[in-house]
DNA sequence: ATATCGATTATCT
DNA sequence: GATAATCGATATG
């Protein structure tokens, strides 16, 4: 598989942008990169997060109260809540709002961009065709694989700071056109407006079309 | 000490 | 579209 030509140079997110209802740093994560540092480095562009908005959220940890599990959530922005789920799967969030002020936005889908094949390899997957890219990381469960992202590796570390290994930044993308829908796999709170995705991306997770509930128009 | 369930994925039909 | 797999956090006794 050919690696993507360089990029522009990666700059990481100051934790003011983390310190914000969890929409508006959702929404602007878009286009964003999650960097893995290593041998090779691994890159990825967001495509795809959800926000969750706190204590407050029923679909949302936080919804429990301050736990040993949560406390990532309740604490200072920009920092990575990792958690253990369905028994065989890591997710990422990254805290948002401020200390005591729980609120996160957990990432769904990302598009690779640099570390192709050592993707590959966490995943345990071989790429035959360029249509095979988006079994890398679409998904919050296979991003997470990708990027060797473990509760015990990465829950609590810095998001804003390349010295932890893992962390976002920004290479002045633009995000275009962004398609805004429910969460997805959750039972509480479902029909809140929460999910965003990068329009006509082929790499966010999810059924193919969004379930179009268009009314065949009469006379069809 | 034990039971329940989940911010998922892979693998079927 | 349906479902099994799998385990840690949490609630309850």
């Amino acid at each position: 598989m050919p690696e993507p030509a360089s990029l522009r140079p990666i700059h990481p997110l100051a934790r003011t942008f983390f310190a914000r209802n969890p929409r508006l740093v959702a929404r602007d994560l878009l286009g964003k990169i999650l960097v893995r540092d290593g041998k090779p480095r691994l890159a990825a562009r967001i495509v795809e997060v959800e926000a969750y908005l706190g204590e407050n959220d029923p679909a949302a940890h936080a919804a429990a109260g301050h736990t040993a599990r949560t406390s990532v959530l309740f604490g200072p922005p920009g920092y990575a809540y990792v958690y253990f789920i369905y028994g065989n799967h890591h997710c990422l969030n990254v805290s948002c709002e401020r200390e005591g002020k729980a609120g996160s936005v957990l990432f769904r889908a990302l598009e690779p961009l640099e570390g192709i094949e050592k993707m590959a390899r966490s995943r345990a997957i071989t790429l035959e065709s360029p249509g095979d890219l988006p079994k890398l990381t679409a998904g919050p469960g296979r991003l997470a694989q990708a990027f060797n992202i473990t509760r015990s590796r990465d829950n609590g570390c810095d998001l804003t700071s390349p010295n932890s290994g893992l962390w976002i930044g920004e290479d002045g993308f633009r995000a275009k056109g962004i398609q805004i829908s429910t969460r997805i796999g959750i039972t509480k709170a479902a029909d809140h407006p929460l999910r965003f995705a990068l329009k006509d991306s082929a790499f966010v997770s999810g059924p193919k079309r969004p379930r179009q509930r268009l009314k065949t128009p009469l006379g069809n």
